[in-house]
DNA sequence: CAGTAATATAACCAGACTAGAATATAAAGT
DNA sequence: ACTTTATATTCTAGTCTGGTTATATTACTG
């Protein structure tokens, strides 16, 4: 889902306003069919919300869904938080101490 | 990457304690190939190490990669922040109005 | 050294996914 | 009503991916 490049552009893109198709058709130099698609898979998603004005879809963000993600990662911020200042309380404590580390 | 839900699993059972494969293979009903595969990309991209001891080989988190979605997260963070803030200040301003949008 | 345990790699397959071309739909404009 | 503009949908072909079975590799054990 966010792994697609694409969509991730799209995301970003819609980060700052929010857009008409042909517009990120024209940004992302793709065919219109191909925006479509992948507008259709973050509409499914609940990552982004459509605007009808005459014929034109304007396309803009919803923040809820990442919010999840944030959620998921939230332990391992913690984890990661963990480590690295622990990381830095070795490398304060003893810096001349020789790697215990195996490296294949 | 992150969306395949058995790489989510591994990487939740690995948040605990670095666990060998066999444990992996066991909590997550998979076949030991499966499994391997996965930690293989895990380990491409940098989200798992390894230790070898002996046969067995002990999988565990490593906290740099998850950081960096956490960085590409960030400016959405403060986007949904500020659109939960203005939808927290709508409604506690006109409780009874009906919905619609805002424009840039 | 033969045998076994733990994990990795190879070969293969079925389903999912993406992109493009062609076509359909919807709303305006004339 | 016909045409144009903007977007969606369908069909199809190629690629990617996750899973399985079978086999290889690596390290301990008798």
């Amino acid at each position: 889902m966010l792994a697609e490049p694409r969509r991730r552009e799209i995301l970003d893109l819609l980060r700052s306003r929010e857009r008409p198709v042909g517009d990120l058709v024209e940004r992302l130099r793709l065919t219109q069919p191909a925006v479509s698609k992948h507008l259709k898979v973050l509409r499914e998603a609940g990552l982004v919300e459509v605007r009808h004005d005459a014929q034109r879809r304007w396309y803009r963000l919803r923040p809820e869904p990442l919010a999840e993600v944030d959620a998921w990662l939230a332990p391992y911020r913690r984890f990661w938080n963990e480590r690295l200042d622990a990381l830095e309380r070795h490398l304060d404590a003893m810096p001349d101490e020789p790697d215990e580390g195996e490296e294949p």
